[in-house]
DNA sequence: CGCATCTTAAACAGCG
DNA sequence: TCGCTGTTTAAGATGC
């Protein structure tokens, strides 16, 4: 049965994509902007704005950025190849942002661009908030001062006309009045101060005393956005918020009697700009809607049996919730819709709420797009933190004195010109994202497997040049596309339940060689799975499954009977061998595989099969080494490797004393002729010079071109 | 359309 | 008998 919803899923993914893209085509450049001046007549920003601003922001500047990536594909030293390179960015980059959904932008956009970008919009989006605050504030000491005076001068009035009689009545209204607005003043100040007591509170932001009170910081957590979002959301709980917003923008605001959520919804809803903050939606908009919802009912329910297959991006079954005893929305007795906190005695009664006021509408869809924006804070913090514990961890696994070689070609190698670009697509003005001064080598990171493509040729940059025994034996750690994936991003894969882009058989393949002794029982193999990643920690009965499957499929992977049971190695001779040769052919388009911008259309599988072929493409250069010559024949074609840089390692008996050679390159299957070698070799070179010559930026070709003939002609 | 790869599911056998 | 391990088959999805 999972299987048919599954399948379901993936059949309407696609449609569904290709249908919000082909629906809005408007507002190619300017599009993007209209939300800021959406109600914004006056100068002023309300909160909802601010969201909206943000967002239409962010993915002005992902869509900036995909724009000047493909570009920058296609221009420097192009050759006839470069059209599908450039499709799928320009592609993407052509729908405008309104049609790029924050899950795409996920998949374009790996966690730590999402940060980055985040980031930068939550600067502006802070300061502007900020601004907000400042002018509400001012606005409201106006009021209060002009109060005052109304004050005074209907005092004397009072005094002059009727001396007596009324004279108290009208203090007290008038005093009422003036405390009203003192009340607003407070609490806007501390509707500001808790701003800043969150971001303390989370942690997310640095103490920064000094700072602290009079900027909102650098960074907006997702607590900000839950402020906000109440203040937008308008529901009973935050209604003084609410009442404060929509209270002060009395310049723009005064004569608007629509409620605050249709304002909402129309700030942040991607469908149209709606001038009056009215709420309106029209069939078209609603259907796109409920896509848009759908698309991430899935997203936020990890209770519920994803197969891995499908986990492409659309949740299996759009009622999911209703079926299951509990309910990532209900709990203590009480609604957990953001805001809401309605008390629902039983699960039914629940139900009932939630279709009756949660339905799908405008608001909802606001609402669940704040809840979007916050769920993306929370990852976009949580890859902040793995880069910064990755940066951590590189730097202790290295001589203090070492001046942190391994990172620095990283952007050199192949993501150079990238870089560049990837600057420049932070706009003017706006600070780039902090990462970049914790890790200066990973804003750029496209994701994944471009990482593992970078990294992996930069390793074998660094690698094969100037790299000493320590390094070699440090970075034999992220020379691999997994290896340098995990490394990367080992903490946000353990903590997000993301898929990892790779398959089975190379998870497996890694774990065992990352094992101390290249082997492992299949329990070590669940284990490492488990620890590693939090998408394997749930529906352990599929995935376990998988993995011996694989393990008895593959022939790379080799039963060895042991002192204390089984353990399984891997047959690096036949794992390359399985290979599939079919990426071949077309190099660029592996090259845009891995730069993750065609990634969203794939499901998560096939995009790992991909990467996985697509990198070891990329990589096979820098495998050769000093090895005995049987095994440089035998593994320089390697394909995501670990293994062949773990031999190196071991050539250098730096590592693993325990691994005999016979056990780890020939356990069992030694069946491999000279010819098969020969074979091998040939075609890797051969793929080699098709990557060489069709590799659109030109850093990775010159790299290409003084590494490899060094290397494989050594 | 056929093929290859991968994932998922499931049946089955051996073993402790 | 049960659970784990390992093998095998089949179906479906996807891209070439």
């Amino acid at each position: 049965m999972m299987v048919e919803s599954a399948s379901e899923t993936i059949r309407t993914t696609p449609s569904n994509q290709n249908g919000v893209s082909s629906l809005s085509s408007q507002s190619d450049g300017g599009g993007g902007r209209e939300g800021g001046s959406n109600g914004d007549t006056n100068g002023e920003i309300s909160p909802v704005d601010l969201l909206h601003l943000q967002q239409q922001q962010a993915l002005q500047a992902a869509r900036q950025f995909l724009l000047q990536q493909a570009s920058g594909l296609n221009s420097p030293g192009s050759n006839e190849v470069k059209q599908s390179p450039v499709q799928v960015p320009v592609s993407m980059a052509m729908m405008s942002p309104q049609m790029i959904t924050p899950q795409q932008m996920q998949q374009i956009l790996s966690p730590p661009q999402l940060q980055a970008l985040l980031q930068q919009q939550q600067a502006l989006m802070l300061q502007q908030l900020q601004e907000y605050y400042k002018k509400q504030q001012e606005q409201l000491h106006l009021q209060l001062l002009t109060q005052q005076q109304q004050q005074q001068q209907q005092q004397q009035q009072q005094q002059q006309q009727q001396q007596q009689a009324g004279k108290q009545a009208a203090k007290e209204q008038l005093g009422s009045k003036q405390l009203a607005f003192q009340q607003q003043l407070i609490q806007m100040q501390q509707l500001q101060q808790q701003h800043i007591l969150n971001l303390q509170r989370q942690g997310l932001v640095p103490l920064q005393p000094t700072a602290a009170m009079q900027t909102l910081q650098q960074a907006m957590c997702p607590s900000d956005l839950q402020q906000l979002w109440k203040d937008v959301s308008g529901v009973p709980s935050s209604e003084e918020a609410l009442k404060q917003a929509e209270g002060l923008d009395l310049s723009t605001n005064s004569s608007n009697s629509t409620s605050a959520f249709p304002k909402a919804a129309s700030a942040h809803l991607p469908l149209h700009s709606l001038p009056n903050g009215q709420s309106h939606t029209p069939k078209r908009d609603r259907a796109r809607l409920f896509e848009w919802i759908s698309s991430f009912t899935k997203a936020d329910s990890g209770d519920d049996h994803i197969p891995l297959y499908s986990k492409g991006s659309q949740p299996p079954s759009s009622h999911h919730e209703e079926h299951t005893g509990s309910h990532p929305l209900y709990g203590h007795g009480e609604c957990k819709w953001p805001g809401c906190e309605a008390l629902c005695e039983d699960m039914g009664q629940f139900i009932k709420h939630l279709n009756n006021e949660h339905a799908l509408d405008d608001r909802s869809t606001a609402q669940c797009r704040v809840q979007m924006q916050v769920v993306q804070q929370l990852e976009i913090q949580l890859a902040k933190e793995s880069e910064r514990l990755q940066a951590m961890m590189t730097h202790l696994h290295m001589r203090p004195s070492e001046p942190k070689p391994f990172n620095q070609p990283l952007n050199l190698a192949s993501s150079g010109s990238l870089l560049k670009r990837d600057s420049e697509a932070y706009p003017e003005g706006l600070p780039h994202p902090p990462t970049s001064a914790a890790t200066p080598i990973t804003p750029l990171r496209q994701g994944p497997s471009v990482i593992s493509s970078s990294s992996l040729h930069t390793h074998s940059h660094s690698h094969t040049h100037a790299v000493g025994p320590i390094r070699r034996r440090n970075s034999d750690k992220y020379c691999t596309p997994i290896a340098s994936e995990l490394a990367q991003n080992c903490e946000f894969y353990k903590n997000a339940d993301v898929r990892p882009p790779f398959t089975y058989a190379s998870l497996i393949r890694h774990a065992i060689l990352e094992s101390p002794d290249r082997q492992l029982t299949l329990n070590e193999i669940y284990n490492w799975f488990t620890r590693k990643f939090a998408y394997f920690r749930r529906n352990t009965a599929t995935w376990k499954n998988a993995v011996r499957h694989n393990l008895s499929l593959h022939k790379c992977f080799v039963r060895v009977e042991n002192v204390k049971g089984a353990v399984w190695t891997v047959d690096e001779v036949e794992y390359q061998k399985r290979r599939p040769p079919k990426m071949t052919g077309s190099p660029t388009l592996v090259k845009n595989m891995i730069s993750g911008l065609g990634f969203g259309s794939l499901n998560a599988s096939y995009q790992a099969a991909l990467a996985e072929s697509s990198l070891s493409l990329l990589n096979s250069p820098p495998l050769v080494t000093p090895q005995s010559a049987h095994s440089l024949n035998m593994l320089h074609v390697g394909h995501d490797d670990v293994s062949s840089t773990v031999e190196q390692v071991n050539s250098n008996g730096s590592c693993s004393p325990t691994l005999s050679p016979q056990q780890y390159s020939h356990p069992v299957h030694v069946k491999e002729e000279p010819t098969e070698v020969v074979e091998e070799d040939s075609r890797s070179v051969s793929l080699l010079a098709g990557v060489t010559h069709s590799l659109p930026l030109p850093s990775d070709e010159r790299d290409l071109e003084e590494d490899l003939p060094t290397e494989e002609l050594e």
